[in-house]
DNA sequence: CACCCTCGAGTTCA
DNA sequence: CTCGAGGGTG
């Protein structure tokens, strides 16, 4: 039984090629109706691509209107398609040394004998097909799905170091040019004239390129043909009024040219070859170089996994020391018979795998700078950028802290960034391409008042660098993320009460505040569309939606929290989870906290003057208080019973967990430390007694070696929650000192 | 009064 | 993760 010509097409199927028909047309749209993409170029051909599988499966599907049937659709008016006479394989990546050695382990399982590696830069530029009969170019083509890319021969008869035919070099081992000859390679922008190149961009108006890549698919796909045919025109016709326009196209061409000649090729493979047979990878590289094709000086054979690693660390130190920019090293099995064996899947070749370089920075456009007012009305202002894929995700904004940081890092905006990610997850701006700069750039200037609500801004003390919003009682802004604060993780932990959901409470006026919280009924929520649903059959009128009725339960059991994270949840200055704990086991009740004299609060371990002040204030505040009132009134828990804990396990002991342990949450393992009289820092220090890692450690392992302070795995973590820390420390995974 | 250690706050993306 | 700033110690 098959789906073939008959058989039913499932929803799914026929959703799927809507979508892709529409994202297709889009993106055909706008790049030829404004020459701006919507969406990366690989993108389109992954979608492209898996329309095509889908209209192979279901025939039926294929409709006068679907783009497959004009292959390229407008984009065959460009660059016609070409098929490539082998296939082009992408590569399957290693983006860890783990996964490097999972790959030099699976070839030596597959392989008797894998004898030498072939180790070569991965530059990023722009992967293209180039056949060569009876040593003439006949065609460019970029690499397209692999099987299918875009013809460019046009555009690469004005690219020098394409060659346009080919000879055998004196004293090379060929006797004479292959009849056919396919090979692939990498077309590329050096790094300096990449740089040029954005200038130029810059000049003219137009974006920055992000990357080399980019900006070599952007030079390649220019419509030299056109602007030529452009210029002739206007030269035949040119009365003494259209000598300008002339002049203007003459230099426009010149310069779509002159982008042409500044890109690089180097060659890494071949694909189809009649009249010379290799034998090894390199060998067809020597091959190559003997045509006077431009092979990499810098690709080096290795006998071994031990050279694939000294070679990758080589780079991984000068990656900045070669001309052109590398996103990695691409490593082959050398022995073109142990290739075949190793065979490929059906995306990869399995003899091949392309390292790629871990920690990125990227460069990309810093739009705009915004500003965003948070729960206690401190004005943060944040880079909005062009989006941009970095270290494994794409990412469009990043905190700058304050208005000092964005002096002290000098980025302006409409410049030219460098990203990267912090830590691999916080994305930071870390400074400006002032080589690129164009004199268009301004100066970001810090707010005086609001966005959000128009009050005057300060800072609270003199000499602060933060300034606030004062309106704490009515800016939206506040109002906003303070309601949603009071739902989050370390505060009341309220499932489904977050940014969105505290949005609409305000918008559709259920709640005035934070205080009305806990009297939100169903019939509350009815009113406001967020929180409903259509009926469905059988049911009359407006449904509450589940997600309304989930958060409804949610708040009803976060009546009975610990007081501390009542305590939190009031979004009191200077008050977090480890301030609200110690207050809440001293004095047991939010009352006794808010009678206590500030002499008597700044006593508490962790709380000096200016927290036991801020406290006093906050309690004095009349609305602060009613909110109090209300949330007591509606059942909300203000006391909690004071365990008289005996002498715990862990008393004394500063302990710090790291990455994550299994069977234990984040929160969870820092209850389980504290239950035992330990404290649970959050960073590692020389006071620290254990840090406990867990899967994925990050910079605090190392800063734990670094200090000397024993480090365990979760075996210790159990033993040091079992019999404490001397058990755990004979679990030490950090070599232990004596 | 330095300094170091912590905490709080804001924050990104899938 | 990073910055600012409070708390505590020498």
């Amino acid at each position: 039984m098959t789906d073939d010509d008959y058989g039913a097409i499932p929803e799914q199927a026929r959703d799927r090629w809507r979508q892709l028909v529409s994202v297709i047309n889009e993106a055909r749209n706008a790049y030829y109706q404004h020459d701006a993409p919507t969406i990366a170029d690989d993108e389109y051909d992954r979608a492209f691509r898996e329309l095509l599988e889908l209209e192979e499966r279901y025939p039926q599907l294929q409709t006068g209107d679907s783009p497959s049937l004009s292959v390229g659709g407008r984009r065959a008016e460009m660059f016609a398609p070409v098929e490539h006479l082998v296939r082009m394989y992408s590569l399957d990546n290693a983006f860890t040394d783990d996964e490097l050695e999972a790959w030099l382990q699976r070839v030596s399982k597959g392989a008797g004998q894998v004898g030498d590696f072939l180790c070569e830069l991965k530059i990023d530029g722009l992967a293209v097909d180039a056949v060569y009969v009876d040593g003439r170019l006949r065609t460019l083509a970029t690499r397209g799905d692999g099987r299918v890319g875009e013809d460019v021969t046009y555009n690469a008869a004005f690219i020098d170091a394409v060659p346009k035919v080919l000879s055998v070099a004196k004293g090379a081992s060929v006797k004479q040019v292959p009849p056919l000859l396919e090979v692939r390679g990498e077309v590329f922008f050096p790094v300096a004239a990449f740089d040029r190149l954005n200038v130029e961009q810059l000049a003219m108006g137009a974006s920055p390129f992000a990357n080399p890549r980019n900006a070599a698919a952007g030079s390649l796909r220019q419509r030299i043909d056109r602007r030529q045919q452009d210029l002739a025109e206007a030269e035949s016709k040119a009365g003494e009024r259209g000598k300008s326009k002339v002049e203007r196209l003459r230099k426009e061409l010149d310069l779509a040219v002159g982008r042409l000649a500044e890109l690089r090729f180097t060659v890494h493979g071949i694909g189809a070859i009649d009249g010379a047979s290799i034998q090894r990878q390199s060998q067809g590289y020597t091959l190559l170089a003997a045509l006077g094709l431009p092979t990499s000086e810098r690709a080096k054979v290795v006998p071994d996994a031990a050279g694939v690693r000294a070679f990758i660390a080589h780079y991984g130190q000068h990656r900045h020391d070669v001309e052109h920019e590398i996103d990695g090293v691409v490593v082959k099995v050398d022995d073109l018979a142990v290739q075949a064996q190793l065979g490929e899947t059906s995306r990869a070749p399995r003899w091949a795998i392309a390292y790629k370089y871990a920690p990125e920075v990227v460069r990309t456009r810093l739009l705009d700078i915004a500003v965003n007012v948070g729960r206690t009305g401190r004005v943060t202002p944040f880079a909005v950028m062009e989006p941009v894929r970095v270290a494994g995700s794409t990412v469009s904004m990043a905190t700058l802290h304050n208005a000092d940081e964005v002096v002290r890092k000098g980025v302006l905006i409409g410049d030219m960034v460098f990203l990267r990610k912090a830590g691999d997850v916080i994305p930071e701006v870390l400074g400006p391409v002032v080589e690129v700069r164009t004199g268009n750039e301004r100066a970001f200037v810090m707010p005086t008042t609001c966005p959000n609500c128009g009050t005057a801004l300060r800072p609270e003390k003199a000499g602060d660098k933060d300034i606030r919003c004062p309106n704490a009682r009515s800016c939206p802004a506040q109002l906003r993320e303070r309601l949603a604060h009071v739902g989050s993780r370390g505060a009341m932990d309220i499932e489904g009460l977050g940014d969105k959901s505290a949005a609409a409470l305000l918008d559709c006026g259920l709640v005035q505040d934070e205080g009305d919280l806990f009297a939100l009924t169903e019939q509350d929520l009815l009113r406001c569309p967020f929180f409903t649903r259509e009926p469905s059959k059988g049911e009359t009128g407006t449904q509450l939606s589940e997600n309304a009725k989930a958060m409804l339960a949610q708040i009803d059991v976060a009546r009975t929290r610990p007081l501390w994270r009542v305590l939190v949840a009031l979004s009191i200055r200077h008050v977090g989870p480890t301030a609200a704990q110690t207050l809440a086991r001293t004095y047991g009740s939010l009352r006794a906290i808010a009678d206590a004299e500030t002499a008597e609060l700044s006593q508490v371990d962790g709380v000096g003057g200016v927290i036991a002040e801020a406290i006093r204030e906050w309690f004095a505040v009349d609305w602060h208080r009613a909110v109090v009132e209300k949330w007591y009134a509606n059942g909300v828990q203000l006391t909690e019973e004071r365990v008289q804990t005996g002498p715990g396990l862990l008393d004394g002991l500063t302990i710090v967990i790291t990455g994550s342990l299994p069977g234990f949450t984040r929160d969870s393992a820092t209850a389980a430390v504290t239950d035992r009289g330990g404290k649970a820092a959050g960073s590692v220090s020389k006071k620290t007694d254990l840090v406990v890692a867990g899967e994925s450690a990050g910079s605090k392992l190392d800063k734990a070696l670094s200090l000397g302070v024993p480090v365990v795995g979760p075996d210790g973590f159990a033993a040091l929650l079992e019999s404490g820390l001397p058990a755990a420390l004979a679990n030490r995974t950090d070599g232990p000192q004596a």
